[in-house]
DNA sequence: CTGAATATTTCATGCTGTCAAGTAATTGGG
DNA sequence: CCCAATTACTTGACAGCATGAAATATTCAG
């Protein structure tokens, strides 16, 4: 039943590697515009949609909480966010970004152009046929 | 002509974040597993395929050489890799993998499911499509 | 109220990455 | 032929990411 290793599959993983490799330089390059590195650039990302506790940054990134202490760090010297207190739980801080941070998200966003250049060759049809494929390999498909 | 940021491209390019993490998350889990580091599972899968100097290593994971003379030291250090001359030009050192080396990649590629759990949920006939739809993403496409 | 659990930080450590400088070997123009 | 430029690799210094253990402050449960 599962695909072992013929050789349809393997051209595919070869082919979601390359995607991979190219999704990460672009992300890479594209924080680099803003003087930020990767990591940065996700938290940065991440806290634009909401506020989030220390903890819950950790868990989206899938890593040890005290890692994100340092991300957060350089994210604050720049000004690019702020620890705020949880006033529901003083053991908690809020890593909310500052006006600054929120433009240089938005900013960000529209600096990766990995949706534009690949994407750009396929047509309507043809992207929502990759969505829906997408969707079923990764098991979030409405059913 | 160009996709700006309609509804469907931004979703596309969220699937495909997924499964960069996705695959990213898998990948190191499998180097871990033989106490290796992404970094170092990749350059050894690499010179599985084909000893390398170290400067096209360095090309092909699009970073400095002098990073790549550290991994392949912690590789050499743990008998995986060896350095050899390289008969035709003196500057030049060969990173190939040893027996045991050898071994290691293999168990790598096996235990590398990322080519069984997601992609075991599609069917041949969408695998195929897939396949096409990432070539002609990537512009790999045969035309 | 006390002890366990939770949220964050600090510290030590290792790996990845960059850059600049240094050594050794090759190559090409005069 | 020879010397200057180039190329391959290494070294050292430094920043960032990531982990784990220990410390602090706060909450929570019994």
């Amino acid at each position: 039943m599962t695909p072992r290793a013929d050789h349809l599959t393997v051209e595919v993983v070869d082919l979601i590697g390359t995607v991979v490799a190219r999704y990460h330089e672009e992300y890479e390059h594209a924080a680099s515009q803003h003087s930020l590195t990767g990591a940065q650039a996700r938290v940065l990302g991440l806290l634009s949609a909401e506020p989030l506790p220390m903890r819950r940054i950790a868990q989206r990134l899938k890593c040890e909480p005290s890692n994100i202490t340092g991300i957060v760090d350089r994210l604050e010297s720049r000004g690019l966010v702020e620890r705020r207190p949880d006033p529901a739980d003083r053991r908690v801080k809020l890593a909310a970004p500052t006006d600054e941070g929120r433009r240089t998200a938005e900013a960000l966003r529209g600096s990766l152009n990995f949706a534009r250049e690949p994407l750009g060759r396929l047509t309507v049809t043809e992207r929502t046929l990759l969505k829906e494929l997408l969707q079923r390999m990764l098991g979030t498909a409405p059913e």
